[in-house]
DNA sequence: CCAGACGTTGTT
DNA sequence: GTCTGG
DNA sequence: CCAGACGTTGTT
DNA sequence: GTCTGG
């Protein structure tokens, strides 16, 4: 779940999102895929809020392969804190990954249909994630890569008919502490990663070209052709 | 002690 | 790096 | 998440 | 079927 989703907020309007945080020039992005660069604010070493490009595909430090990234592209919320691959992040390296829709795959007979979840409003939201560094031993001198995942948990009743879960999407209320490095204690953490349960969101069939990685276009959110929106 | 795993999803 | 299994 | 590859040798 | 790449 959450494999795949979008981006198109222009970068004035994220930047707004973080008073005026200094954002990296965006592009719209309709189909950002696992080990691509993603959007993602954290804590800076300083305590600021920064907002950088990480791989999406969570890399633990110790891992021997970057391959290793394209299985970690979500964290379970209810696991997280005490597995060897996130605990780590958990504890001091959370950080908000940016968007404004996400697709979700429905096995309807033989075929996956995909569907495009965001906000009636349009407006981007902020999901939880983690991020991590890595260094490839086998190769020399070589430069460290800091990856990220996205934390899942139940499913709301709007994405049910769809999947059993849902990427974390975390209320402007709850940034702060979420991205606070120097506060660790488990549970007051984990209490802020539950389903999204007011009715803000809106969910609609798209056409398969959103299924190739290399299609990255506004065709891909537009409402299947013959269909209106079925929720 | 060392070796080997360490994750999620969906599907069966 | 750290835990589990042998 | 889905799509696409999945192998070796020798030669250019 | 399973792994890699995007």
């Amino acid at each position: 779940m959450c494999g795949r989703f979008t981006l198109r907020t222009p970068t004035e309007t994220i930047a707004a999102m973080f008073d005026g945080l200094r954002i990296p020039q965006l592009t719209p992005r309709y189909n950002i895929c696992p080990t691509q660069p993603v959007l993602c604010v954290r804590q800076s070493r300083t305590g600021e809020n920064e907002a950088v490009n990480l791989r999406w595909g969570l890399v633990p430090f110790w891992a021997k392969e970057l391959k290793i990234g394209a299985s970690l592209i979500n964290a379970r919320s209810e696991t997280a804190e005490t597995k060897p691959s996130f605990r780590a992040a958990f504890k001091s390296r959370r950080c908000l990954v940016l968007a404004d829709g996400f697709y979700e795959w429905k096995l309807e007979g033989k075929q996956k249909q995909p569907y495009y979840v965001s906000r009636r409003d349009d407006q981007p939201f902020c999901l939880a994630g983690l991020w991590e560094s890595w260094t490839d031993k086998s190769v020399p001198s070589s430069n460290s890569i800091e990856t990220c995942t996205i934390l899942t948990t139940d499913a709301n009743s709007l994405m049910l008919p769809l999947h059993d879960r849902m990427p974390v999407i975390l209320p402007k209320l709850h940034l702060d502490l979420w991205l606070d490095k120097d506060f660790s204690e488990i549970e007051p953490l984990k209490k802020l990663l539950v389903p999204w349960v007011t009715d803000d969101l809106r969910v609609y069939p798209v056409d398969k070209s959103v299924n190739k990685p290399v299609n990255d276009s506004p065709s891909c959110i537009e409402p299947m052709s013959g269909n209106a929106s079925l929720f």
